[in-house]
DNA sequence: CTGGGGACGGGGCCC
DNA sequence: AGGGCCCCGTCCCCA
């Protein structure tokens, strides 16, 4: 029987856990490195609405966030045929010139992402503070210097800008850098949170270490060094107290757990100890533990 | 049903 | 960055 029901296939992947989701958008989205990116394109009070329908507002930073780095949506589909594009309000417009060319929808589709790396339609609006201080801060805390060179500075690395467009994209690389990557593997549906951990999955489905002698793959070269040992009888870990050898280093510790007077493993429900977890499972599943 | 051996996969750490 | 290794864990199979 092949060991591929061994690849847990992560099935909680599958129903996105939305609440973690809404973690995520909270640390993502609102990051302080773009949190509120164009408050000050905030100008008036139209811009703030927050009707059903209503465009996202101005402070919808994965807007902003799609537009700097993807090619940018239809002014109609992005905010409606009707619907004032909020980039376009406000005395600076940092984009200004980078004409949409797709729509984001398309543009994400394009990127073949999977669906829990789609950026939401519009997050929550940030909450700002009381009054007025707002207009004397930048989002995130970034100053709002007087104009003039270097009149924006970044928050985090104090990097001077001139304009706000600068400053603006400058932030959107902190905030790319604090969002957690995520890489998925295209043989499967899981995920890694490094490429390295991807490329160390993929191997799993490439499996590019075939054995000589049965011509069955293996991910890894060790774990064919292991299979070899089956062909070859070779069992290089004894135990000391048996002097049984095996050729797999995890059964010797499985093994050893059966010479110890306190088994690893109880059941809750008779305090019987077993070697493994696998036992106690069992142990549990033939009714000893009786489910509420 | 239970205990244990065999085979193997994945993540993490180290070099 | 990539490979080697370790540890933990899982499942199958058999006595």
């Amino acid at each position: 029987m092949p060991r591929s029901f061994l690849v847990k296939t992560h099935s909680s992947h599958r129903v996105p856990n939305y609440r973690q989701l809404e973690t995520q958008r909270e640390i993502n989205g609102a990051c302080s490195a773009c949190r509120g990116l164009v408050v000050p394109l905030l100008l008036p009070d139209k811009a703030a609405s927050s009707t059903p329908g209503d465009p996202p507002r101005p402070w919808d930073c994965t807007s902003i966030i799609a537009r700097i780095s993807l090619p940018l949506p239809r002014h109609e589909e992005a905010w409606g045929a009707s619907g004032p594009d909020p980039l376009q309000v406000g005395p600076v417009h940092p984009w200004a010139g980078r004409a949409p060319s797709v729509p984001l929808k398309d543009s994400l589709n394009q990127l073949n992402l999977p669906p829990r790396l789609l950026l939401p339609t519009r997050w929550p609006p940030i909450p700002g503070p009381a009054g007025d201080q707002a207009a004397d801060r930048l989002p995130g805390g970034a100053a709002r210097a007087p104009r003039g060179p270097g009149g924006f500075q970044c928050p985090h690395c104090r990097k001077p800008y001139h304009t706000l467009a600068g400053l603006a994209r400058h932030r959107e690389l902190h905030c790319r850098l604090r969002t957690p990557r995520c890489f998925p593997c295209r043989h499967c549906d899981k995920e890694y949170s490094s490429l390295g951990a991807l490329k160390m999955h993929i191997r799993t489905h490439t499996l590019p270490c075939p054995c000589a002698i049965c011509g069955k793959a293996f991910s890894r070269p060790w774990l064919l060094r292991g299979h070899i040992r089956t062909h070859t009888g070779e069992k290089p870990y004894t135990c000391s107290h048996c002097s049984r050898a095996f050729a797999d280093r995890s059964n010797l510790r499985a093994h050893l757990q059966t010479h110890s007077d306190t088994k690893k493993y109880q059941c809750k429900s008779c305090a019987k100890t077993f070697s493994r977890m696998s036992l106690l499972a069992r142990h549990a599943e033939s009714g000893c533990c009786p489910g509420p």
